[in-house]
DNA sequence: TTTAGGG
DNA sequence: CCCTAAA
């Protein structure tokens, strides 16, 4: 499975709050399929934990993606040398990070990759503000920090310094950070192998520093986190994720930062120390007493952790559902990991890391208008799942197009098993109560959608949901229209009055190959009826099955014709799409046909069956009509004379609907 | 909002 | 099925 990495950061759990945010990553070369690298997009959530990214997301960076992967050079790809870091910065100015993935000393090659890029930032933010100081405007913080850090590592980064970064070099980072070698899957050390490539990348880290600032050299080969301000940290977390922050949570910055340092996601929040280009957790609390774990754990340990980590995030991602279970199971996962490994230090952080997100109101919309169009309810979800894996694993130029249109399809959706009723927490676009406004536009892509093959879907549809029992929708009917707007100018005059019109098109256009299951809920089986003054009215057409005849009969022979509501309340609670009305209709639809086919039976059997629709049994016509006469419904014009005939045979079919 | 009835 | 009046 090869799919694409990317860190999105977030700290208020917006999107819109930045384009930078959502370019990430860089993409797995083409070139090193013989040695490939799974990459997963995902979106690092405030509290630092890590959200499977989903499809839409995908896509949005997805051009950028490709994009990148067309400017990725590939140093090497023997995947075996190591030798392939290098910094670049390309025409744009934007600094890029590239390494080769060819071996596990790659990985331990990024990492000091990255920290020599992050130490080349430091000198330049080291310089500028040293001139800053001395012409006058001192920052106090920054002051202090230099006496405080010299002995250290001190990072301190500039906005300035920051602007020249482009926010692709970001993702360039997070990218070689978040890997998995999908050819030694089965190991989990991947990341940093402190034994080897530590050398090598002491030796060029000191050479970069050697040229620079000696308070900033590298030669004791920490980086403290912990002697960081509040101020720096945040310039840190700009070199590292692109884009500033307002956290003034140190700890959380810490954690964050060491997190992408060390590609881990369950960074402990106490103390991190780079080490001999190691990232080091070092806890603090030691003299608690209640710590049971080694000082110091070096990040051969960690790596192992975040591996786990990563593979979960893999695994579960491959479904690419983003449903609460699987995020709360992550964070769940980092939880342990963190609690195993640290005290609650930080309250705060704590609590964010509890936090458990759900997707925004937007972003249910979109997943459900996905998952209503595409959603065959048939379709369990494991297949769905092994068929996106399926996919992902074979295509690696795109990604983003088959995780989009794959992921929506699968998860997200639990569906009733066995036909049982299950309110199913998901987000549904069957809607029918109330004909849609925005249906013309709708029609405008579906010309073809004649009756006929309204028909056909229509049995479809009534096979799936009788197979699956009930729809279970009632749920989301009330939902808001989608969020999108589609500028189109092309809607129809009278879609005018409502503005959400175009809220599913633009989907369609986006996919339009993606041929239309039958297995649709709501949205077609629309006929397009020409109204006398001109405009056009949707109608919804849904074939009565024989099971919801049934319902019917049996609703009315409860709760009495005419008390429909609460038939649709007891009988169609899960038919989202049959509304009190409906019933009613049917029901005199029913009745019409119960009378008026007992005088002879065969021959309207017979004759009924134009449409290759099923005739309503006998015995439920005959059932129909025993309530209408319970009822004193029977049309007054046949009571009389076919009262007798179909009494006799009421009596048997009691039994069966009683 | 539900029901009944016309189209 | 849709629409609407009436309750």
């Amino acid at each position: 499975m090869e799919t694409v990495v990317g860190i999105e950061d977030n700290d208020d759990g917006k999107f819109e709050d930045s384009g930078l945010d959502r370019s990430s990553s860089a993409l797995s070369s083409p070139k090193q399929i013989s040695n490939p690298i799974v990459y997963k997009l995902v979106r690092v959530e405030g509290d630092g934990r890590l959200v499977p990214a989903t499809d839409d997301e995908v896509m949005e960076v997805g051009d950028f993606l490709e994009y990148e992967n067309s400017e990725m050079h590939v140093v090497a790809d023997t995947g075996q040398s190591l030798e392939c870091i290098s910094i670049e910065r390309s025409s744009s100015g934007k600094l890029r990070l590239e390494c080769s993935e060819g071996s596990t000393e790659a990985d331990l090659g990024k990492l000091n990759a990255k920290l020599q890029y992050i130490e080349q930032i430091l000198q330049k933010v080291k310089e500028e503000e040293k001139q800053r100081i001395s012409c006058g405007s001192p920052v106090h913080s920054h002051v202090n920090v230099d006496s405080q850090c010299s002995a250290d590592k001190c990072l301190v980064m500039d906005g300035k310094v920051q602007s020249e970064t482009p926010y692709q070099e970001i993702p360039s980072i997070a990218s070689s950070l978040n890997y998995t070698h999908s050819n030694q899957s089965g190991s989990m050390d991947q990341c940093s192998r402190p034994s080897e490539g530590v050398i090598e990348s002491g030796s060029s880290a000191s050479a970069v520093h050697s040229n620079l600032k000696p308070d900033l050299s590298m030669s004791d080969g920490e980086i403290c986190l912990d002697k960081l301000s509040i101020r720096e940290l945040h310039e840190l977390f700009k070199v590292t994720f692109g884009r500033e922050t307002t956290v003034k949570d140190k700890q959380w910055l810490k954690r964050r930062i060491a997190m992408s340092l060390t590609n881990s996601c369950d960074v402990s929040a106490t103390t991190f120390v780079i080490k001999d280009n190691k990232i080091v957790k070092k806890f603090v609390e030691e003299s608690s007493g209640n710590m049971n774990v080694a000082s110091l754990i070096s990040s051969e340990n960690m790596t192992e952790e975040e591996d786990i980590n990563f593979k979960d995030l893999s695994a579960v991602n491959a479904c690419g559902i983003d449903d609460n279970q699987v995020v709360s199971e992550i964070r769940l996962r980092n939880q342990n990991t963190e609690y195993g490994l640290d005290d609650v230090t930080n309250q705060t952080e704590q609590r964010a890391a509890k936090r458990i997100r759900r997707p925004t109101k937007r972003y249910i919309e979109e997943l459900s208008e996905n998952e209503s169009r595409e959603h065959n309810p048939r379709l369990p979800i494991s297949y769905k799942t092994m068929e996106l894996g399926h996919v992902s694993s074979t295509s690696h130029v795109r990604p983003a197009r088959n995780t989009f249109s794959e992921v929506r399809t699968c998860g997200t959706r639990f569906d009733s098993l066995g036909g049982s009723d299950v309110e199913i927490p998901c987000v549904s676009w069957i809607r029918r109560s109330r004909p849609r406004k925005d249906m013309a536009s709708l029609m405008k892509f579906h010309p073809a959608a004649t009756s006929e093959t309204a028909k056909l879907s229509n049995k479809l549809i009534e096979h799936s949901s009788d197979a699956l029992g009930e729809i279970p929708d009632k749920v989301f009917k009330p939902r808001m229209p989608a969020k999108f707007h589609q500028p189109s100018s092309s809607e129809p005059e009278k879609e005018k009055q409502s503005p959400v019109i175009g809220t599913i098109e633009p989907r369609q256009e986006l996919r339009p190959k993606r041929a239309d299951p039958p297995g649709h809920t709501s949205d077609d089986n629309i006929v397009t009826v020409p109204t006398a003054k001109g405009g056009m009215r949707r109608k919804h057409h849904r074939a009565w099955t024989l099971v919801e005849v049934i319902k019917l009969v049996e609703g009315v022979s409860r709760c009495g014709a005419g008390r429909w509501s609460e038939i649709k309340r007891l009988s169609f609670a899960s038919y989202s799409y049959r509304t009190s009305v409906d019933l009613k209709d049917k029901w005199r639809n029913l009745l019409k046909a119960s009378f008026a086919m007992t005088p002879a039976p065969a021959d309207e059997g017979i004759n009924s069956r134009k449409h290759g629709t099923a005739p309503i049994p006998e015995k439920i016509l005959l059932r129909v009509r025993e309530l209408a006469e319970m009822n004193s419904q029977v049309p007054p014009n046949i009571s009389s004379n076919k009262v007798a005939a179909g009494a006799g045979s009421v009596h048997e079919d009691r039994s069966g609907y009683l």
